[in-house]
DNA sequence: CTTGATACG
DNA sequence: CGTAGCAAG
């Protein structure tokens, strides 16, 4: 994410219409790009829908930081948005890593654990207890995005891992970065999304100059591990992004022609407006635009793809990002970013698809954990 | 300071011959630049002598580290630098803040307390503890160097110092800055040094590029609070840093023929070998060349100035900086690089003179503080 | 090692 | 708020 608050605050204060308001245009809009299966991605419970409106609602709201972009010099709200409030819910707001993985699940016979996560720069996540969690974690295969790594470090997990993937981002150091460890051997590799899928003859040149994807090829699937850019702040770069999920939907579709694909990653896109707690005030923040919205659900709709987690859980408020900003973890203002979207035809062999709500602290993102049948 | 290691280790790796050998140039400088008054800059006793030298030969080394840079990739003896050496003297080696300051002297009657003291960045060094000190010290004026602010925070100690004079960097963000905090209101007041003191007519251009000068005049006496040039790692400022002394000079000069100077600060200068813990193999270390203290020694001896903590304490070995690189504090690698230089006719007049050395741990170096009577 | 500015999220 | 790389010390 960018500067997202995660609360939408800083639109807010901008255009109050979208927070005081009725957001009509809001509505319309989920209503129109509201995913491929209705189903999955109807609305919550009326009651549960009244009671985030509420929240949201400046005269309701508990903390004036609710409203007001605490970045504002001298406001004397800033204090009160770090007052502690009794959540109105069960999900964890830990903001340290845990002490012990006892409540990972074992794994299932039979099945690979899939792995995806956002480490928000692997050296800090490290002395922060990532490797804990990786351990106990045991995936088969990890994804791990935004790595921020200049050169690949190949000691990483290798004692585990003997099957290693970095793209590294080749302008800025120190950005973006994608990699994937297996424990299974692949049958190709591929670093990048080829930008050109379309044309003939071969040359097709790759979009991994900032190093965004790592596709390995298995016996049943494609696992595609991506990094989408972020649209920036001032959306400057939301052009660019859009290209980028029309080169990601042409690989994707490519790579089903062959056999079924699992793509996976910080897709930075909220799909709709349960994929984040604030979703008014939002509708022109990064990863919520209505633009974002429509190419995702684009790439879902013409590829036949399911966004798994929302598939197994329809209704549930949970979020795999949270905004190292005003407290948003604690005050589980988040995101859900993080996907595994799957070809229609893996849907059989899904275990489970779950959030690592507890895995936070190393990183503003948690892990999320697929197990699916080989 | 620069990257000094404090132990001359770079230099010793670079150039083994400084550490290994007798270091014959270096004693004949140091004996040809000894200060004016020898006395007060003769050699520690020959059998501390001995034991500092045992320190520095490799042969003798407690740790590897002594004289390796740790600094080179894949040392197995980085770790050894860590370990907890006993100490073989009584001076403080804390690095974090003192809890309490009783052990700070009361000041005398009518007295004035100066205190002169680098940041090293006055933002950071009051997250840790820095406010409590200034306090506690409760000098009549302050000088503070390397503040690396952007612009003067006028809100800083402003209930305890009414008159606040601050000089910042023009060119460089966040870099260098003095400022000199007083309950004593000035006479007159000027930030920057001049640069062409000599040439006549008046437009002097001053050289306050980098907010390195505040001088204060006071009824009997000048406080010139200076924060002097680094000379670089690889010694690529010493032109502009000699260049700056004899602007320094020039400026004490013009200064002393109205009436007695009090010059303090970093003046980046550790004049002779017992002002810092190992003179060997850093004869061409910034802070610590041979011009540099050449050109310190002119400047005392041709206004005829006295490196007062020096003439109060002939033979002592302490420091005001301590690299915050391989643990130089808790080893007692130090330096002397602030200083009071007061014009003599002031001596008779200085009460005290002395290092806050036990009030580390909120930047790289600990206050001096001066009392004079008014 | 540590600071502060910068870019980015 | 937080990470990483930078320049500087």
């Amino acid at each position: 994410m960018d500067d997202v608050t995660g609360t939408g605050d800083s639109v807010a204060q901008a255009h109050p219409e979208l927070v005081d308001g009725a957001d009509a245009a809001q509505v319309e809009v989920s209503a129109a790009i509201s995913p491929a299966k209705k189903k999955t991605a109807k609305a919550p419970s009326s009651k549960k829908r009244a009671k985030k409106d509420q929240e949201t609602s400046p005269a309701d709201a508990k903390t004036a930081a609710d409203v007001i972009d605490p970045t504002a010099k001298d406001s004397t709200d800033v204090k009160d948005a770090e007052k502690p409030e009794k959540p109105d819910h069960n999900y964890p707001v830990n903001t340290a890593m845990p002490t012990s993985y006892d409540f990972l699940p074992p794994k299932a016979e039979k099945s690979v654990r899939i792995v995806s996560l956002n480490v928000a720069g692997i050296q800090a996540a490290r002395k922060k207890g990532l490797d804990t969690y990786i351990r106990a974690e045991s995936a088969d295969i990890l994804c791990l995005q935004e790595t921020k790594l200049q050169a690949q470090d190949d000691a990483v997990f290798a004692d585990v891992y003997p099957w290693r993937y970095w793209s590294l981002s080749k302008t800025k150091k120190g950005y973006s970065g994608t990699c994937v460890l297996s424990k299974l051997p692949p049958l190709s590799t591929r670093l990048g999304i080829p930008t050109t899928t379309t044309t003939t003859p071969a040359p097709t040149e790759d979009e991994d100059d900032e190093g965004r994807a790592v596709t390995l090829e298995f016996e049943s699937f494609y696992l595609v591990a991506n990094y989408v850019p972020n649209a920036g702040q001032k959306l400057e770069r939301l052009a660019h992004k859009r290209d980028y999920a029309g080169w990601v939907r042409e690989y994707l579709a490519s790579l089903q022609t062959t056999k079924p694909v699992i793509w996976t990653g910080d897709l930075n896109v909220a799909h709709t407006a349960v994929d984040l707690t604030r979703p008014k005030g939002n509708t022109r923040t990064a990863g919520f635009t209505v633009e974002e919205r429509e190419d995702f659900s684009t790439t879902l709709t013409q590829l036949d793809l399911v966004d798994l987690w929302r598939h197994l859980h329809p209704t549930e408020q949970d979020y795999t990002y949270y905004s190292y900003r005003f407290n948003c973890r604690a005050k589980h203002l988040g995101w859900r970013l993080d996907y595994f979207v799957v070809s229609r035809a893996l849907l059989d062999k899904v275990r489970s698809c779950e959030i690592r709500n507890k895995v936070y602290g190393c990183s503003d993102h948690v892990p999320l954990a697929l197990e699916i049948e080989v």
